[in-house]
RNA sequence: GGGAUCUUAGCUCAGCUGGGAGAGCAUCUGCCUUACAAGCAGAGGGUCAUAGGUUCGAGCCCUAUAGGUCCCACCA
């Protein structure tokens, strides 16, 4: 029965009847099956506040693409899919929101405001799901699980108990990296350095005992001058080294300084002297351990100054940056003012200008925990994609420092200490206890802070699993396969991922990460909500459907490296999918004209057997290129089979037999188009699930291509001999649709087509293939014989490699201009010949390379040789 | 300061282990040929950034240079 097809792809139409009828068919949901071989891919959690944009077009484009895959190749496939409670985006988000609202989250409370956390993200934690089904994302749906589920706590109790007991967690005052806007500590992964243009101030500090002995000093942050507590030299300067010891007077808040000696001052950089305000900076914090320095703490949580009886307590620091540099000015202490461009530290999701503060935090203990990590991925066991961003891992491995997990934020995992105000004892523990374990005071309070996102997302390969419990699920998907995800975040998520799985599980989490770069706009500028050019990936699912977002996504570019978005590429690969619409249409219309399923297959001809050797190879090539992650190029070698050979060659060559009504090949022409349209659409199915799905049931009534077996390359249908006859038919109907058209001689106007060969086995492809070729070539009728009898003298001649195809258009031809053609013609396989003889003449040639080269590049010199006689012939016949 | 990566047709990009430069879009010329004008057939267009080197042979490997992009880094 011949089926129905709209004349254009209408994806909006399929696209959601389809989805539906996959997740009620539970396609996607996967159970522990100790039969077959399992494949997991744990999903990047997307953000509860997300909006699907391209970056999660991409990942999950890539994710599905494998899942589907390997799903069809006959593996258990789970793709464990989630959702991230995104800490601090949702915390501002929701405060931003609330204040719309005129309400303060100071006046909710905690409570109050984690139960209004709680409600938003029940209002909008699914949104995103949504939108990833849009794309036809075949996760486990039923296995979705948040970050901040029940599950997930315990794991996160679980882990942070056994690092501290371990040691490789502890708490301490140390200087953090802390946003004034947020009013949270943040890791050093959190923090992008940008570019400033800022201003080296020359300050002097008046040395005490010395009137009008001074020691100038330079700094970025005139205002840090408040809470200094000492000048540093390097104890090798010649120049200050009777100052050492010295006390100095600090301008504005006279308070008497030291001068001290530490071999971190480079001599050579601003005055050498350096002033040192260790609450306020790394490197200063560092130098006031060394020296037993004071730390004094100028500055409150929203970056205002603290420093009592001054008049810059209460300013902004900016303002108070201002009002130092004033007052010093007023003072005559102000040397000098020099522009200055430096790296200044913001925070990655506000871009507020982060302020070192001393404060007491958790840490992750590195240094243990990294070695493992590098080694997992030097030896091998954790493979990389692409390659080189080893490098970028190792690099930040070798030079990580330990691990601020702990937030000033609400919206977290609560961190799991008891601090006992009895005996001041610190208690770690899973649950709440009720007395404190050293002194039996009752008197313990939980810590305020939250733990760092990061932390519970680490923990994702297993314990969306279920870990800690043993479970079935654990023991049989971990490890995972692959992770899929961007560049951007290997140091937030990947590195994390390794260790703690590492650690906890004595296992990797995955053994492949297969990373992607970033989509741009055309103009190559980051897709941001600040420029306003970002592109929904939604409203191209619209428009174009969302195989053509998928296909566009995975093409043209090569793995890890950033890609532009242009919609002239996604209507090209729309169309790409109305071609495949109509080839099947078309195959439909005339399924009925014989019985195609029941086809004799000793009836296949060359045309037959050679689209089924050319599939063959695809089927070989498209697997080896998917298996080694190698997506677009296993796409683009779809693109240009279906296209090309199937499409503009094959079902061409076909039409003929199907036309004609004596033809017994038709039923092996019909099954053949169906064969190789069927395995086409499963090869096609992981980049255009939907388009391949339509067509694929319509056609062959089956329930859906998604379960059906991945093809498998098959010696028995390897036709290298046909496969090299049909080429020899396409290289003459090229040229003669070559010469035709620069003659202009209109497609309708059919030619007598007379094919001359001296060898019986060439006379013997063309007059095999004479029903297709003379349709493609706009014959009227084709001869194929021995010699030239009977064809004029002024026929239009083709040359090809043992053939010679004439084609006598009397009133069209000009011999002059055929006589320049054929001069063309002939300089232009001189120099193939000329090159081949240059080759072969070469000795060190002939002795050093491979042997099938030199036989290749033999064959192609006798071809050559050969047509140029027939051209030279051609061209003495004429004169 | 360290590192990565890129430079190929007018534009955007492919080019897998070195063996005669490709695609999409754009341009030009014919075609509404009974699957598809979201299409068909044809054409034009490239010193593969520059300079050396290795090799029988280099877009691909090595070195240097120039320019672009990105990541990391506590020179105040």
């Amino acid at each position: 029965m011949s089926k129905e097809l709209e004349k254009t792809y209408n994806p909006a139409e399929i696209e959601g009847r389809l989805y539906q009828k996959w997740l009620e068919n539970k396609y996607f949901h996967a159970e522990v099956d100790r039969s077959k071989k399992p494949f997991t891919i744990v999903m990047p959690p997307p953000n509860i506040t997300g909006q699907l944009h391209m970056g999660h077009a991409l990942d999950n484009t890539m994710q599905d693409i494998l899942i589907r895959f390997k799903r069809m190749q006959g593996y258990n496939a789970l793709w464990q899919p989630g959702t991230d409670h995104a800490a601090i985006a949702t915390e501002v988000k929701l405060i931003e929101s609330l204040k719309a609202q005129g309400i303060e989250k100071a006046d909710l409370g905690r409570e109050g405001f984690l139960e209004k956390a709680w409600e938003w993200k029940a209002e909008y934690g699914s949104r995103i799901v949504n939108q990833l089904k849009k794309l036809g994302s075949s996760a486990d749906w039923d296995r979705e699980r948040f970050t901040m589920d029940e599950g997930n706590n315990k794991a996160v109790n679980e882990v942070f108990m056994k690092l501290y007991e371990k040691g490789y967690l502890y708490r301490g005052s140390r200087i953090v990296n802390w946003c004034p806007v947020c009013k949270t500590s943040i890791s050093d992964a959190e923090v992008i350095h940008e570019e400033q243009q800022g201003n080296f101030w020359h300050i002097n500090y008046p040395v005490i005992g010395e009137e009008g002995r001074f020691v100038e000093i330079a700094t970025t942050r005139p205002e840090t001058l408040l809470g200094d507590t000492a000048v540093a030299v390097n104890p090798e300067d010649e120049r200050y080294k009777d100052i050492v010891g010295k006390m100095l007077m600090l301008p504005l808040v006279n308070r008497e300084i030291p001068v001290v000696a530490d071999s971190y001052v480079d001599k050579e950089f601003g005055t050498g002297c350096v002033k040192i305000t260790p609450a306020h900076d790394p490197n200063d914090f560092e130098v006031g351990k060394r020296h037993d320095l004071p730390e004094i703490n100028i500055m409150n949580d929203d970056a205002t100054i603290r420093c009592p009886g001054t008049r810059y307590d209460g300013m902004d620091r900016y303002e108070a940056r201002k009002a130092v540099l004033t007052d010093l000015e007023n003072l005559g202490l102000l040397v000098k003012t020099v522009p200055h461009t430096h790296m200044v530290g913001t925070h990655d999701r506000c871009k507020t200008t982060v302020e070192p503060l001393v404060k007491p935090q958790w840490f992750v203990k590195m240094d243990e925990m990294a070695k493992p990590a590098k080694e997992a991925v030097e030896t091998g066991k954790i493979r990389l994609v692409p390659d080189s961003m080893k490098k970028t891992y190792y690099n930040w491995l070798d030079n990580i420092r330990d691990w601020c997990v702990s937030r000033q934020l609400w919206w977290g995992h609560r961190i799991p200490a008891y601090y006992c105000a009895d005996c001041g004892e610190t208690v770690v523990s899973k649950e709440a206890p009720s007395v404190c374990p050293k002194c039996g005071g009752k008197h313990l309070t939980q810590d305020e802070d939250t733990l760092d996102t990061w932390f519970s997302s680490a923990l994702w390969p297993f314990s969306t699993l279920g870990w800690p419990e043993k479970t079935e699920e654990l023991s049989y998907f971990f490890p995972t396969d692959v992770l899929v995800t961007g560049y951007d975040i290997i140091f937030f998520w990947v590195i994390r991922m390794i260790f703690s799985s590492l650690e906890q599980m004595d296992d990797i989490p995955f053994h492949t990460v297969l990373f992607h770069g970033l989509v741009r706009d055309d103009q190559g500028r980051k897709m941001s909500k600040s420029l306003g050019n970002g592109i929904d990936p939604l409203e191209v699912i619209e428009k174009y459907g969302a195989d053509a977002l998928r296909f566009t996504l995975i093409t043209g570019n090569a793995p890890g490296n950033d890609m532009r978005f242009y919609w002239e590429r996604v209507e090209a690969n729309r169309n790409f999918a109305n071609k495949i619409w109509n080839a099947s249409r078309f195959i439909m219309m005339n399924i009925d004209k014989a019985d195609a399923d029941g086809a004799d297959l000793s009836k296949l001809t060359i045309a037959d057997k050679w689209i089924l050797s050319k599939f063959n190879t695809l089927v070989a090539d498209v697997t080896e290129n998917m298996e080694k992650y190698e997506l677009g190029i296993a796409a683009g070698k779809l693109y240009d089979f279906i296209w090309e050979e199937f499409c503009d060659w094959y079902i061409e060559m076909v039409k003929p037999r199907l036309w004609d009504e004596n033809d017994d090949t038709k039923a092996a022409a019909l099954w053949t188009l169906k064969t190789v349209l069927t395995g086409a659409l499963k090869l096609l199915h992981p980049y255009m699930p939907f388009v391949t799905e339509e067509i694929y049931c319509t056609l062959t009534g089956e329930e859906s291509v998604m379960i059906a077996p991945w093809p498998t390359y098959s010696e028995e249908r390897n036709f290298a001999e046909e496969e090299m006859q049909v080429d020899k038919i396409k290289e003459a109907v090229r040229a003669i649709r070559n010469i035709r058209a620069e003659m202009n001689v209109a497609p309708s106007k059919k030619a007598q087509v007379f094919v001359v060969s001296a060898k019986p086995e060439v006379r013997e492809i063309f007059t095999a293939s004479a029903n297709f070729f003379g349709t493609l070539a706009y014959a009227q009728e084709v001869a194929v014989q021995e010699d030239k009898t009977g064809i004029a003298d002024d026929a239009v001649s083709v040359l090809v490699h043992d053939a010679a195809i004439y084609m006598p258009f009397a009133d069209l031809v000009d011999i002059a201009k055929e006589k320049e053609r054929l001069t063309k013609e002939k300089e232009r396989l001189t120099k193939e010949v000329a090159r081949g003889e240059g080759m072969l003449g070469n000795e060190r040639f002939l002795s050093k390379a491979p042997e099938a080269k030199v036989a290749e590049e033999k064959a192609k010199l006798q071809k050559y040789r050969e047509t140029l006689a027939q051209v030279e012939e051609r061209l003495a016949q004429l004169s």
